[in-house]
DNA sequence: GTTACATATAAGGAGGAGGATATACATGAG
DNA sequence: CTCATGTATATCCTCCTCCTTATATGTAAC
């Protein structure tokens, strides 16, 4: 029910927790275990984290002896980059409308 | 119990309706019921909504007569670019650590 | 094999998110 | 003033999210 459904990027990074565990796994790769260490929570929540963090392809997880190795996998982000991007028009246009303004203020 | 609280922008852009409601906000200022008029849903539903945009920054909404215009905020944004900008290293390296292996295999 | 470790799954509970309807209030129009 | 319009608020419902504990499975180590 929750590892074939196909999680939305928006929804995955919107839980501080998930958010908290891509921050370590940037710096390594980790297995379930060293990573709900990080955590007050119970190694079970934070396997809910990761099936989240990879039904949206956030974090590929591989199974290595009887340890599951966790890996970013940053591309993911790429869509919320390309949604971003609409919206930095805006404040370009504001910074560089401002310039304009105080330029013309200084004359 | 909605307005006092702190919204998150991760959490505020989680939902989809309201990265609809930005995306029109970004063509226009419009009033609730012009917004409203974009969804399926009641007017009411769209006013939590705004209100959720509203607490993260992501909207202003300033009373004029008897409608209340809503205006985009794109600078709220900026906390998520920085967020992602931590992570564009990564798909960056892996991007030039592509094009270097590209490049060696054309000779 | 037996024991210990790494993980997955099932079941359940509290609280919040997202929606609806009904009511109330303020403002502009006639 | 009266009426219609634009919004806000109160109440309620359902479903999902996040977490827990308990149980099961598979692998490594001894």
């Amino acid at each position: 029910m929750l590892a074939q459904q196909q999680y939305d990027v928006f929804q995955a990074i919107a839980d501080p927790t998930r958010r908290k565990i891509l921050r370590i796994l940037a710096e390594e790769e980790l297995p379930v275990t060293m990573i709900s260490s990080h955590f007050p929570m119970s190694r079970t929540a934070i396997t809910k984290h990761l099936k989240i963090l990879t039904a949206s392809n956030l974090v590929s997880m591989e199974k290595i002896g009887r340890e599951v190795k966790c890996r970013l996998q940053p591309e993911a982000l790429l869509e919320l980059k390309e949604w971003l991007a609409f919206y930095e028009q805006f404040w370009d246009n504001k910074i560089s409308m401002l310039k304009h303004l105080v330029e013309k203020d200084e004359e």
